[in-house]
RNA sequence: CGGAGAGUAGUAUAAUGGUAGUAUACUUGCUUUGGGAGCAAGAAGUCCGAGUUCGAUUCUCGGCUCUCCGACCA
């Protein structure tokens, strides 16, 4: 794609109203826009990297049986009402809206009820399980106080699966799954190193749950990590008997912020018996079903991975997030139709062998151009000007390194596809 | 939801009870091209409502919005 192309553009001051450093450095870069406290629409490059995080986690997902949907955010009030999770007392998040004959509608903020009730049509016999249904949506919550630039919103794209077995069992098996999928997920977005798994307060649920926390000064939680053994706890749920419980010791735990991006847990059987929702097994006879809930804010990863990875410069994406594999940069000089000649081609060539290239064909200086890059993160930096083509090559720079290299022209090609 | 602060060109800021300034971005022209280039010209602004006043962007009140701290985060 052209730069010149996108409409969006890069800004040198960071705006007055952010004060999170995904916020400022995504919208200084154009990624995107702030609609009001905590909504934000996702310019190209932001559509872009939101699209292939997305992409990591639907292939992780569909790796360990997910089959994908898409329900809906205008939500029933009844199906709420009998999980007991309508009043506002209960969750406080509720977005309400009304149909025009004053039926109560609520704005999704989690979709557990809305699943089970689709499944009453649909699983009756133990021969309909186990199913594993995922989907990838907007969530709202009504925060009182959204904050931390897109970590926090009140509109957000999350991904949210459902796992529903016939056992315990089952569900402890397919758990561990997806403690190995997501930390695939984590690894494959280049946040794996800092990603903890987390034990929890499983609330009304179970003992535990999990959360994936990234460590981050950003971070809204407090988590005591063991470096040796790669896992962590809340600190919400710190206490002897759980240290005893997990097999650690107070002393080997250092005590971090962290960034909650996903979070797994049991529901159990709390919901579907709520709803009604009952399988017959081999005899004939009803049974309770059990479901596991597994949420990655997909959103919040992009955040997330600013937050980590950003350098003084600006962003600085990890190669499968990246908007773009190439960035793409002509420094016209004084052949200037030599050097923009020798760009459009090289473009067209890196377009016709697949490569996702950005090629910043704007009549800007050098420097803007050079900062402007530095800014949008793209992990791969070719530069084409007067002085590589004496040499009749390209330099080559990776950002997140700084490595810089010559590469031949005749060879370039071979080089990115 | 409790507390605190702030709303001035697209963005970032200054000033003012009486013609609102600067930078940047934008438009045009010329020059320039390896780390946010230069000159010239141009276009562009006081959140909304009420009150006080001859006159309000400025003062007062209300609203809306934004930010921060806390609480909240099923």
């Amino acid at each position: 794609m052209k730069q010149s192309q996108l409409f969006t553009k890069t800004r040198r001051e960071p705006p007055s109203d952010e004060v999170a450093k995904n916020a400022q450095l995504l919208i200084r870069a154009g990624y995107i826009h702030k609609e009001m406290a905590g909504v934000y629409a996702y310019l190209p490059l932001g559509l872009r990297v939101l699209n292939n995080v997305s992409r990591i986690i639907r292939e992780e997902m569909n790796a360990i049986g997910g089959i994908e949907i898409q329900m809906t955010a205008l939500q029933d009030k009844e199906k709420w009402v009998k999980s007991n999770r309508w009043d506002d007392a209960v969750v406080d998040v509720w977005f309400k809206t009304a149909l025009k004959n004053d039926a109560q509608l609520g704005l999704g903020f989690t979709h557990d009820e809305a699943l089970i009730d689709i499944l009453k049509n649909y699983i009756a016999s133990y021969k309909d399980l186990p199913r594993y249904i995922y989907q990838i949506q907007t969530k709202f919550r009504n925060e009182l106080r959204s904050k931390s630039g897109i970590m926090r919103g009140r509109e957000f794209l999350m991904k949210d699966l459902y796992s529903f077995t016939r056992t315990q069992q089952e569900l402890d098996a397919f758990y561990e799954k997806v403690q190995r999928a997501y930390h695939n997920v984590f690894r494959r977005c280049g946040i794996g190193d800092s990603t903890y798994l987390t034990f929890s307060s499983g609330g009304t649920f179970s003992q535990f749950s999990h959360e994936f926390q990234t460590i981050s000064d950003a971070g809204e939680d407090v988590i005591y990590v063991d470096q040796a053994k790669k896992i962590a706890v809340n600190k919400d749920v710190l206490n002897d008997e759980v240290l005893k419980g997990l097999g650690l010791t107070r002393s080997n735990l250092v005590e971090k912020k962290a960034i909650e991006v996903g979070n797994i847990f049991r529901q159990g059987t709390r919901f579907t018996d709520a709803l009604g929702v009952y399988y017959a097994d081999e005899k004939g006879e009803r049974q309770s079903l059990y479901m596991g809930g597994y949420g990655i804010g997909v959103s919040r990863v992009v955040g997330t991975i600013v937050e980590v990875l950003a350098d003084d410069k600006g962003l600085v994406w990890p190669k499968e997030v990246a908007p773009f594999a190439v960035h793409l940069i002509a420094i016209a000089g004084k052949s200037g139709e030599k050097v923009s000649a020798a760009a459009d081609n090289l473009y067209a060539d890196l377009e016709k062998a697949g490569v996702e290239v950005l090629y910043d064909d704007r009549d800007v200086s050098a420097g803007g151009k050079l900062a402007d890059a530095d800014l949008i993160g793209i992990p791969t930096r070719i530069v084409i000007s007067e002085k590589t083509l004496e040499k009749d090559s390209v330099e080559v720079k990776e950002r997140a390194s700084g490595e810089t290299k010559m590469v031949a022209l005749s060879v370039a090609i071979d080089h990115f596809a």
